[in-house]
DNA sequence: GAAATAAGTGTTTACTTTACACTTGTATTT
DNA sequence: AAATACAAGTGTAAAGTAAACACTTATTTC
Protein backbone atom coordinates (compact mmCIF):
# COMPACT_ATOMS: atom_id res chain seq x y z
CA UNK A 1 0.00 0.00 0.00
CA UNK A 2 2.79 2.47 0.83
CA UNK A 3 3.81 3.76 -2.00
CA UNK A 4 8.18 3.66 -2.99
CA UNK A 5 8.49 7.00 -2.73
CA UNK A 6 7.62 7.54 1.13
CA UNK A 7 10.31 4.78 1.74
CA UNK A 8 13.35 6.57 2.95
CA UNK A 9 11.39 9.86 4.63
CA UNK A 10 11.95 10.27 8.74
CA UNK A 11 8.65 9.82 10.46
CA UNK A 12 8.17 11.76 13.47
CA UNK A 13 5.81 12.32 16.42
CA UNK A 14 3.47 14.28 16.46
CA UNK A 15 1.48 15.83 19.09
CA UNK A 16 -1.08 18.16 19.98
CA UNK A 17 -0.60 20.83 23.00
CA UNK A 18 -4.18 22.62 24.15
CA UNK A 19 -4.20 25.87 25.23
CA UNK A 20 -7.61 25.52 26.98
CA UNK A 21 -8.88 29.06 28.22
CA UNK A 22 -11.18 29.74 30.97
CA UNK A 23 -12.83 33.15 32.15
CA UNK A 24 -13.43 33.65 35.95
CA UNK A 25 -12.35 36.22 38.65
CA UNK A 26 -12.41 39.17 36.00
CA UNK A 27 -9.61 37.33 34.40
CA UNK A 28 -8.72 34.43 31.85
CA UNK A 29 -7.30 31.47 33.03
CA UNK A 30 -5.49 28.49 31.44
CA UNK A 31 -5.44 25.11 32.30
CA UNK A 32 -2.35 23.64 33.18
CA UNK A 33 -0.89 20.24 34.59
CA UNK A 34 1.87 18.67 36.37
CA UNK A 35 3.41 16.56 33.81
CA UNK A 36 3.10 12.82 34.93
CA UNK A 37 6.06 11.04 33.65
CA UNK A 38 9.85 12.04 32.05
CA UNK A 39 10.78 13.84 30.11
CA UNK A 40 10.20 17.14 32.10
CA UNK A 41 8.37 15.46 34.72
CA UNK A 42 6.71 17.62 37.42
CA UNK A 43 6.61 20.62 35.01
CA UNK A 44 3.98 22.47 34.00
CA UNK A 45 2.72 21.89 31.13
CA UNK A 46 -0.13 22.42 28.51
CA UNK A 47 -2.60 19.70 28.13
CA UNK A 48 -1.71 17.68 24.97
CA UNK A 49 -1.77 14.33 23.20
CA UNK A 50 -0.24 12.36 20.70
CA UNK A 51 -1.86 12.60 16.94
CA UNK A 52 -3.00 8.86 16.11
CA UNK A 53 -2.80 7.49 12.96
CA UNK A 54 -6.40 7.63 11.09
CA UNK A 55 -7.20 10.86 12.96
CA UNK A 56 -6.81 14.11 11.83
CA UNK A 57 -5.00 16.39 13.32
CA UNK A 58 -7.60 18.72 13.98
CA UNK A 59 -10.03 15.68 15.57
CA UNK A 60 -6.78 14.91 17.55
CA UNK A 61 -7.00 18.23 19.51
CA UNK A 62 -10.75 18.16 19.87
CA UNK A 63 -10.26 14.87 21.48
CA UNK A 64 -7.55 16.19 23.86
CA UNK A 65 -9.52 18.90 24.66
CA UNK A 66 -12.76 16.79 25.63
CA UNK A 67 -10.31 14.10 27.43
CA UNK A 68 -9.34 17.15 29.99
CA UNK A 69 -12.06 19.14 29.93
CA UNK A 70 -15.09 16.47 29.65
CA UNK A 71 -16.86 19.69 27.37
CA UNK A 72 -17.92 18.95 23.94
CA UNK A 73 -18.73 21.02 21.33
CA UNK A 74 -15.73 23.64 21.91
CA UNK A 75 -14.79 27.01 19.94
CA UNK A 76 -10.94 25.96 19.07
CA UNK A 77 -8.60 27.23 16.39
CA UNK A 78 -4.90 26.23 15.58
CA UNK A 79 -2.08 28.70 16.56
CA UNK A 80 0.45 26.77 14.78
CA UNK A 81 3.53 24.33 14.56
CA UNK A 82 6.12 24.16 17.04
CA UNK A 83 8.90 22.24 15.45
CA UNK A 84 12.33 22.97 16.70
CA UNK A 85 15.19 19.94 17.67
CA UNK A 86 15.64 18.76 20.92
CA UNK A 87 12.11 19.91 22.16
CA UNK A 88 12.02 16.72 24.18
CA UNK A 89 13.81 13.52 24.55
CA UNK A 90 13.02 12.25 21.12
CA UNK A 91 11.77 15.15 18.80
CA UNK A 92 8.35 15.47 18.89
CA UNK A 93 6.74 18.04 16.53
CA UNK A 94 3.53 19.90 18.16
CA UNK A 95 1.17 21.59 17.07
CA UNK A 96 -1.04 23.86 18.98
CA UNK A 97 -4.76 24.63 19.72
CA UNK A 98 -6.20 27.19 21.82
CA UNK A 99 -10.03 26.40 23.28
CA UNK A 100 -12.31 28.88 24.76
CA UNK A 101 -14.41 27.13 26.90
CA UNK A 102 -17.16 27.96 29.68
CA UNK A 103 -15.47 27.46 32.74
CA UNK A 104 -18.49 26.74 34.80
CA UNK A 105 -18.88 23.52 32.53
CA UNK A 106 -15.78 22.38 33.42
CA UNK A 107 -15.69 18.18 34.87
CA UNK A 108 -14.07 19.05 37.95
CA UNK A 109 -13.10 15.59 38.66
CA UNK A 110 -10.85 15.21 36.20
CA UNK A 111 -8.97 18.02 37.81
CA UNK A 112 -7.70 15.52 40.21
CA UNK A 113 -7.18 12.98 38.13
CA UNK A 114 -4.90 14.79 35.74
CA UNK A 115 -3.53 16.92 38.21
CA UNK A 116 -4.67 20.19 36.52
CA UNK A 117 -5.67 23.75 37.60
CA UNK A 118 -6.69 26.44 35.80
CA UNK A 119 -3.86 29.33 36.28
CA UNK A 120 -4.65 32.96 36.20
CA UNK A 121 -2.74 34.08 32.77
CA UNK A 122 -1.30 36.94 34.78
CA UNK A 123 0.30 34.57 37.08
CA UNK A 124 1.33 31.01 34.87
CA UNK A 125 4.54 29.69 36.15
CA UNK A 126 6.72 29.20 33.37
CA UNK A 127 6.24 25.78 31.38
CA UNK A 128 8.51 23.43 29.81
CA UNK A 129 9.80 23.23 26.21
CA UNK A 130 7.73 25.84 24.44
CA UNK A 131 4.28 25.70 25.94
CA UNK A 132 5.41 29.65 27.24
CA UNK A 133 5.69 30.01 23.88
CA UNK A 134 2.70 29.16 22.87
CA UNK A 135 0.84 30.53 25.34
CA UNK A 136 2.12 33.85 24.24
CA UNK A 137 1.40 33.39 20.97
CA UNK A 138 -2.22 32.23 21.61
CA UNK A 139 -2.78 35.57 23.53
CA UNK A 140 -1.46 37.44 20.63
CA UNK A 141 -3.84 35.74 18.10
CA UNK A 142 -6.66 35.96 20.43
CA UNK A 143 -6.04 39.93 20.86
CA UNK A 144 -6.99 39.88 16.63
CA UNK A 145 -9.45 37.15 16.71
CA UNK A 146 -11.62 38.48 19.68
CA UNK A 147 -11.23 41.90 18.25
CA UNK A 148 -13.26 41.14 14.89
CA UNK A 149 -14.75 37.84 15.58
CA UNK A 150 -17.59 37.28 18.42
CA UNK A 151 -15.29 34.75 19.94
CA UNK A 152 -15.45 35.80 23.56
CA UNK A 153 -18.76 34.74 24.07
CA UNK A 154 -17.84 31.23 24.07
CA UNK A 155 -15.97 32.59 27.53
CA UNK A 156 -19.15 33.18 28.87
CA UNK A 157 -22.04 31.31 30.48
CA UNK A 158 -25.36 32.02 28.36
CA UNK A 159 -26.23 35.21 29.91
CA UNK A 160 -23.66 37.72 31.27
CA UNK A 161 -23.64 41.06 32.13
CA UNK A 162 -22.05 44.27 30.67
CA UNK A 163 -19.50 44.68 32.95
CA UNK A 164 -18.16 41.04 32.82
CA UNK A 165 -18.41 41.13 29.77
CA UNK A 166 -15.89 44.56 29.48
CA UNK A 167 -13.95 42.34 32.02
CA UNK A 168 -13.77 39.60 29.60
CA UNK A 169 -12.40 42.01 26.82
CA UNK A 170 -10.09 43.59 29.62
CA UNK A 171 -8.60 40.57 30.37
CA UNK A 172 -7.94 39.78 26.59
CA UNK A 173 -6.61 42.96 25.98
CA UNK A 174 -4.46 43.72 29.13
CA UNK A 175 -5.81 46.98 29.28
CA UNK A 176 -8.87 48.99 30.53
CA UNK A 177 -11.45 49.97 28.62
CA UNK A 178 -13.98 53.04 29.19
CA UNK A 179 -17.11 51.68 30.77
CA UNK A 180 -18.88 54.50 28.26
CA UNK A 181 -17.23 53.95 24.93
CA UNK A 182 -17.29 49.80 25.75
CA UNK A 183 -21.07 49.94 25.95
CA UNK A 184 -21.99 52.26 23.13
CA UNK A 185 -19.76 50.08 21.03
CA UNK A 186 -21.11 46.57 22.00
CA UNK A 187 -24.54 47.68 22.10
CA UNK A 188 -24.41 49.61 18.79
CA UNK A 189 -23.97 46.42 16.95
CA UNK A 190 -27.65 45.07 18.31
CA UNK A 191 -26.25 41.55 18.87
CA UNK A 192 -27.17 41.51 22.26
CA UNK A 193 -30.54 40.20 23.73
CA UNK A 194 -31.41 42.30 27.14
CA UNK A 195 -33.17 39.93 29.55
CA UNK A 196 -34.94 41.34 32.36
CA UNK A 197 -33.29 39.84 34.92
CA UNK A 198 -30.52 41.40 36.79
CA UNK A 199 -27.10 39.44 38.47
CA UNK A 200 -27.23 41.28 41.89
CA UNK A 201 -23.59 39.09 43.08
CA UNK A 202 -21.74 42.05 42.31
CA UNK A 203 -23.35 45.36 43.23
CA UNK A 204 -26.50 46.69 44.94
CA UNK A 205 -28.07 48.23 42.18
CA UNK A 206 -27.54 45.01 40.20
CA UNK A 207 -26.66 44.51 36.35
CA UNK A 208 -28.69 43.03 33.90
CA UNK A 209 -28.47 40.36 32.08
CA UNK A 210 -27.74 40.20 28.71
CA UNK A 211 -27.46 37.02 25.61
CA UNK A 212 -25.24 36.89 22.74
CA UNK A 213 -27.66 36.29 19.70
CA UNK A 214 -26.15 34.56 16.68
CA UNK A 215 -29.42 35.17 14.50
CA UNK A 216 -28.34 39.46 15.41
CA UNK A 217 -24.94 38.60 14.16
CA UNK A 218 -25.59 37.09 11.02
CA UNK A 219 -28.01 39.72 10.55
CA UNK A 220 -25.14 42.28 11.13
CA UNK A 221 -22.71 40.25 8.77
CA UNK A 222 -25.10 40.61 5.81
CA UNK A 223 -25.30 43.68 5.86
CA UNK A 224 -21.88 44.07 5.34
CA UNK A 225 -21.13 45.33 8.97
CA UNK A 226 -18.37 43.23 11.06
CA UNK A 227 -18.18 42.63 14.47
CA UNK A 228 -15.51 44.92 16.36
CA UNK A 229 -14.42 45.60 19.50
CA UNK B 1 17.72 6.25 23.96
CA UNK B 2 14.43 6.27 22.99
CA UNK B 3 12.13 6.73 26.17
CA UNK B 4 9.44 3.63 27.05
CA UNK B 5 6.84 6.29 27.05
CA UNK B 6 6.64 6.62 23.25
CA UNK B 7 7.00 3.40 22.39
CA UNK B 8 2.89 2.75 21.65
CA UNK B 9 2.79 5.97 19.66
CA UNK B 10 2.07 6.42 16.07
CA UNK B 11 4.91 7.73 14.08
CA UNK B 12 3.73 10.30 10.86
CA UNK B 13 5.30 11.66 7.36
CA UNK B 14 5.58 15.25 8.28
CA UNK B 15 6.34 18.21 4.98
CA UNK B 16 6.17 21.22 4.28
CA UNK B 17 4.49 22.99 1.57
CA UNK B 18 5.93 26.26 1.14
CA UNK B 19 3.48 29.46 -0.66
CA UNK B 20 6.76 31.19 -2.72
CA UNK B 21 5.28 34.40 -3.30
CA UNK B 22 7.03 36.96 -6.08
CA UNK B 23 5.84 40.58 -7.68
CA UNK B 24 5.93 41.02 -11.37
CA UNK B 25 3.86 43.19 -13.90
CA UNK B 26 2.12 44.52 -11.33
CA UNK B 27 0.63 41.78 -9.63
CA UNK B 28 1.17 38.73 -7.17
CA UNK B 29 2.62 35.43 -8.51
CA UNK B 30 3.18 32.22 -6.86
CA UNK B 31 5.48 29.27 -8.15
CA UNK B 32 3.98 25.89 -8.60
CA UNK B 33 5.23 22.88 -10.46
CA UNK B 34 3.71 20.23 -12.24
CA UNK B 35 4.02 17.34 -9.84
CA UNK B 36 6.32 14.73 -11.06
CA UNK B 37 5.42 11.62 -8.72
CA UNK B 38 2.35 9.58 -7.74
CA UNK B 39 0.14 10.38 -6.10
CA UNK B 40 -1.43 13.09 -7.91
CA UNK B 41 1.27 12.99 -11.00
CA UNK B 42 1.02 16.11 -13.49
CA UNK B 43 -0.86 18.04 -10.75
CA UNK B 44 -0.04 21.51 -9.96
CA UNK B 45 1.22 21.63 -6.41
CA UNK B 46 3.30 24.37 -4.56
CA UNK B 47 6.61 23.49 -3.73
CA UNK B 48 7.41 21.02 -0.54
CA UNK B 49 9.44 18.84 0.74
CA UNK B 50 9.21 16.44 3.87
CA UNK B 51 10.90 17.37 7.04
CA UNK B 52 13.94 15.37 8.25
CA UNK B 53 15.06 13.45 11.89
CA UNK B 54 17.34 16.50 13.76
CA UNK B 55 15.52 19.42 11.58
CA UNK B 56 13.20 21.98 12.83
CA UNK B 57 10.26 22.22 10.63
CA UNK B 58 11.55 25.88 10.43
CA UNK B 59 14.76 24.57 8.71
CA UNK B 60 13.12 22.15 6.25
CA UNK B 61 11.13 24.72 5.25
CA UNK B 62 13.98 27.18 4.58
CA UNK B 63 15.65 24.76 2.89
CA UNK B 64 12.61 23.96 0.83
CA UNK B 65 12.75 27.52 -0.63
CA UNK B 66 16.16 27.69 -1.00
CA UNK B 67 16.24 24.70 -3.05
CA UNK B 68 13.28 25.86 -5.43
CA UNK B 69 14.45 29.24 -6.19
CA UNK B 70 18.48 29.92 -5.44
CA UNK B 71 17.54 32.79 -3.17
CA UNK B 72 18.77 32.73 0.54
CA UNK B 73 17.77 34.80 3.32
CA UNK B 74 14.14 35.11 2.93
CA UNK B 75 11.36 36.06 4.77
CA UNK B 76 9.28 33.48 5.23
CA UNK B 77 5.90 32.92 7.98
CA UNK B 78 4.71 29.87 9.27
CA UNK B 79 0.68 29.77 7.83
CA UNK B 80 -0.08 26.44 9.65
CA UNK B 81 -0.60 22.86 9.56
CA UNK B 82 -2.80 21.00 7.58
CA UNK B 83 -3.14 17.48 9.00
CA UNK B 84 -6.41 16.14 7.36
CA UNK B 85 -6.45 11.99 6.61
CA UNK B 86 -6.47 11.57 3.07
CA UNK B 87 -4.20 14.18 1.99
CA UNK B 88 -2.49 11.45 0.21
CA UNK B 89 -1.77 7.90 -0.59
CA UNK B 90 -0.41 7.68 3.34
CA UNK B 91 -1.04 10.91 5.05
CA UNK B 92 1.14 13.12 4.76
CA UNK B 93 0.77 15.78 7.87
CA UNK B 94 1.70 19.24 6.86
CA UNK B 95 3.20 23.00 7.35
CA UNK B 96 2.41 25.57 4.84
CA UNK B 97 4.78 28.43 5.42
CA UNK B 98 4.80 31.71 2.69
CA UNK B 99 7.61 33.01 1.52
CA UNK B 100 8.08 36.30 -0.08
CA UNK B 101 10.93 36.75 -2.45
CA UNK B 102 12.45 39.21 -5.07
CA UNK B 103 11.03 37.32 -7.80
CA UNK B 104 14.42 38.87 -9.78
CA UNK B 105 17.06 37.04 -7.68
CA UNK B 106 15.02 33.89 -9.03
CA UNK B 107 17.42 31.29 -10.45
CA UNK B 108 15.33 30.78 -13.36
CA UNK B 109 17.65 27.43 -14.59
CA UNK B 110 15.71 25.81 -11.58
CA UNK B 111 12.70 26.80 -13.26
CA UNK B 112 13.27 23.82 -16.01
CA UNK B 113 14.62 21.59 -13.32
CA UNK B 114 11.50 21.57 -11.32
CA UNK B 115 8.97 22.24 -13.99
CA UNK B 116 7.88 25.17 -11.85
CA UNK B 117 6.41 28.33 -13.04
CA UNK B 118 5.11 31.63 -11.66
CA UNK B 119 1.32 31.90 -11.86
CA UNK B 120 -0.43 35.18 -11.05
CA UNK B 121 -2.57 34.80 -8.07
CA UNK B 122 -5.64 35.81 -9.93
CA UNK B 123 -5.08 33.16 -12.52
CA UNK B 124 -4.17 29.79 -10.33
CA UNK B 125 -5.48 26.59 -11.53
CA UNK B 126 -6.93 24.23 -9.13
CA UNK B 127 -3.82 22.49 -6.93
CA UNK B 128 -3.76 19.27 -5.57
CA UNK B 129 -4.85 18.22 -2.16
CA UNK B 130 -4.99 21.08 0.11
CA UNK B 131 -2.37 23.48 -1.50
CA UNK B 132 -5.24 25.77 -3.16
CA UNK B 133 -6.45 26.09 0.67
CA UNK B 134 -3.09 26.63 1.90
CA UNK B 135 -3.07 29.91 -1.01
CA UNK B 136 -6.29 31.31 0.45
CA UNK B 137 -5.61 31.41 4.08
CA UNK B 138 -1.94 32.75 2.71
CA UNK B 139 -3.51 35.49 0.93
CA UNK B 140 -5.87 36.01 3.86
CA UNK B 141 -2.78 36.14 5.96
CA UNK B 142 -0.45 37.89 4.41
CA UNK B 143 -3.17 40.26 3.70
CA UNK B 144 -3.44 41.41 7.38
CA UNK B 145 0.36 40.84 8.14
CA UNK B 146 1.37 43.24 5.37
CA UNK B 147 -1.55 45.87 6.59
CA UNK B 148 0.76 46.43 10.12
CA UNK B 149 4.28 45.54 9.48
CA UNK B 150 6.51 46.26 6.42
CA UNK B 151 7.18 43.07 4.98
CA UNK B 152 5.74 43.99 1.39
CA UNK B 153 9.39 45.46 0.57
CA UNK B 154 10.73 41.63 0.83
CA UNK B 155 8.67 41.36 -2.82
CA UNK B 156 10.66 44.21 -3.97
CA UNK B 157 13.97 45.22 -5.27
CA UNK B 158 15.97 47.49 -3.37
CA UNK B 159 14.79 50.12 -5.38
CA UNK B 160 11.28 50.89 -6.27
CA UNK B 161 9.12 53.45 -7.13
CA UNK B 162 6.17 54.91 -5.39
CA UNK B 163 3.21 53.51 -8.17
CA UNK B 164 5.18 49.92 -7.89
CA UNK B 165 4.47 50.14 -4.31
CA UNK B 166 1.25 50.52 -4.29
CA UNK B 167 0.14 48.17 -6.77
CA UNK B 168 2.13 45.74 -4.62
CA UNK B 169 -0.34 46.55 -1.83
CA UNK B 170 -3.48 46.49 -4.48
CA UNK B 171 -2.51 43.17 -5.74
CA UNK B 172 -2.00 42.18 -2.05
CA UNK B 173 -5.55 43.73 -1.09
CA UNK B 174 -7.33 42.98 -4.64
CA UNK B 175 -8.80 45.91 -4.61
CA UNK B 176 -8.20 49.61 -5.53
CA UNK B 177 -5.93 52.16 -3.39
CA UNK B 178 -6.47 55.70 -3.76
CA UNK B 179 -2.97 57.75 -5.01
CA UNK B 180 -3.11 60.44 -2.78
CA UNK B 181 -4.12 59.13 0.10
CA UNK B 182 -1.28 56.23 -0.29
CA UNK B 183 1.57 58.58 -0.88
CA UNK B 184 0.42 60.64 2.05
CA UNK B 185 0.17 57.70 4.35
CA UNK B 186 3.38 56.20 3.06
CA UNK B 187 5.92 59.05 3.32
CA UNK B 188 3.65 60.32 6.66
CA UNK B 189 5.80 57.26 8.14
CA UNK B 190 9.06 58.72 6.83
CA UNK B 191 10.59 55.13 6.62
CA UNK B 192 11.78 55.48 2.65
CA UNK B 193 14.37 57.34 1.07
CA UNK B 194 13.93 58.92 -2.23
CA UNK B 195 16.42 59.05 -5.02
CA UNK B 196 17.86 60.84 -7.30
CA UNK B 197 17.17 58.68 -10.16
CA UNK B 198 13.90 58.08 -11.75
CA UNK B 199 12.46 55.02 -13.17
CA UNK B 200 11.16 56.01 -16.87
CA UNK B 201 9.50 52.36 -17.80
CA UNK B 202 6.36 53.22 -17.45
CA UNK B 203 6.29 56.91 -18.13
CA UNK B 204 7.79 59.84 -19.77
CA UNK B 205 8.29 61.59 -16.70
CA UNK B 206 9.69 59.17 -14.55
CA UNK B 207 8.69 58.26 -11.07
CA UNK B 208 11.15 58.66 -8.50
CA UNK B 209 12.78 55.72 -7.05
CA UNK B 210 12.86 55.12 -3.18
CA UNK B 211 14.40 52.91 -0.71
CA UNK B 212 12.91 51.16 2.47
CA UNK B 213 15.13 52.15 5.32
CA UNK B 214 15.50 50.12 7.88
CA UNK B 215 16.75 52.37 10.68
CA UNK B 216 13.92 54.98 10.05
CA UNK B 217 11.77 51.75 11.08
CA UNK B 218 12.90 51.03 13.94
CA UNK B 219 12.97 54.57 14.90
CA UNK B 220 9.32 54.70 14.27
CA UNK B 221 8.96 51.64 15.93
CA UNK B 222 10.84 53.10 19.25
CA UNK B 223 8.65 56.30 19.07
CA UNK B 224 5.94 54.08 19.84
CA UNK B 225 4.58 54.47 16.35
CA UNK B 226 3.43 51.66 14.02
CA UNK B 227 3.56 50.80 10.44
CA UNK B 228 0.48 51.20 8.63
CA UNK B 229 -1.09 50.91 5.62
C1' DG C 1 5.24 72.76 -30.82
C1' DA C 2 1.20 69.74 -30.01
C1' DA C 3 -0.32 65.60 -28.14
C1' DA C 4 -0.08 61.85 -25.14
C1' DT C 5 0.74 59.77 -20.70
C1' DA C 6 1.74 58.56 -16.15
C1' DA C 7 3.68 61.09 -11.93
C1' DG C 8 2.88 64.07 -8.57
C1' DT C 9 0.28 67.19 -5.42
C1' DG C 10 -3.93 69.42 -0.98
C1' DT C 11 -8.11 70.17 0.83
C1' DT C 12 -12.60 69.15 2.52
C1' DT C 13 -15.88 66.00 4.50
C1' DA C 14 -17.31 62.09 6.91
C1' DC C 15 -16.46 58.87 10.22
C1' DT C 16 -14.31 56.81 14.22
C1' DT C 17 -12.12 57.03 18.48
C1' DT C 18 -11.13 59.04 22.74
C1' DA C 19 -11.82 61.65 26.89
C1' DC C 20 -14.53 62.78 30.50
C1' DA C 21 -18.43 63.16 35.34
C1' DC C 22 -22.69 62.78 37.13
C1' DT C 23 -27.16 60.18 38.25
C1' DT C 24 -29.58 55.90 39.47
C1' DG C 25 -31.05 51.84 41.95
C1' DT C 26 -30.71 48.96 45.81
C1' DA C 27 -28.88 46.71 50.03
C1' DT C 28 -26.95 47.84 54.36
C1' DT C 29 -26.22 50.61 58.34
C1' DT C 30 -27.60 53.76 61.77
C1' DA D 1 -37.08 55.60 57.88
C1' DA D 2 -33.24 58.26 56.65
C1' DA D 3 -28.37 58.14 55.42
C1' DT D 4 -24.66 55.74 53.35
C1' DA D 5 -22.11 52.98 50.27
C1' DC D 6 -21.32 51.18 45.78
C1' DA D 7 -21.32 49.52 41.28
C1' DA D 8 -24.50 50.22 37.15
C1' DG D 9 -25.84 53.06 33.90
C1' DT D 10 -25.88 57.19 30.78
C1' DG D 11 -24.33 61.49 26.61
C1' DT D 12 -21.57 64.92 24.55
C1' DA D 13 -17.65 67.32 22.78
C1' DA D 14 -12.96 67.18 20.84
C1' DA D 15 -9.44 65.03 18.37
C1' DG D 16 -7.80 62.07 15.12
C1' DT D 17 -8.19 59.13 11.12
C1' DA D 18 -9.94 57.72 6.73
C1' DA D 19 -12.17 58.71 2.42
C1' DA D 20 -13.41 61.36 -1.52
C1' DC D 21 -12.10 64.12 -5.06
C1' DA D 22 -9.35 66.94 -9.98
C1' DC D 23 -5.87 69.42 -11.74
C1' DT D 24 -0.80 70.40 -12.87
C1' DT D 25 3.82 68.71 -14.22
C1' DA D 26 7.57 66.48 -16.66
C1' DT D 27 8.96 64.25 -20.57
C1' DT D 28 8.80 61.66 -24.94
C1' DT D 29 6.94 61.07 -29.40
C1' DC D 30 4.86 62.59 -33.48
Amino acid sequence: MTSIFYQNKDKHYVAVDCIIMGFRDDELHILVAKRPFEPMQGGWSLMGGFVNDLESVNDAAKRVVEEFTGIEDIYMEQVGAFGDVNRDLVRVISIAYYALVDIEKFDTSLAEKYDARWVKITQLPELIFDHSLMVKNTLNLLQRRAAVKPIGFNLLQEQFTLPTLQSLYESIYQEDIDKRNFRKKILSMDILEKMDEKDKNSSRKGAYYYRFIKEKYDQLIQQGLHFSI
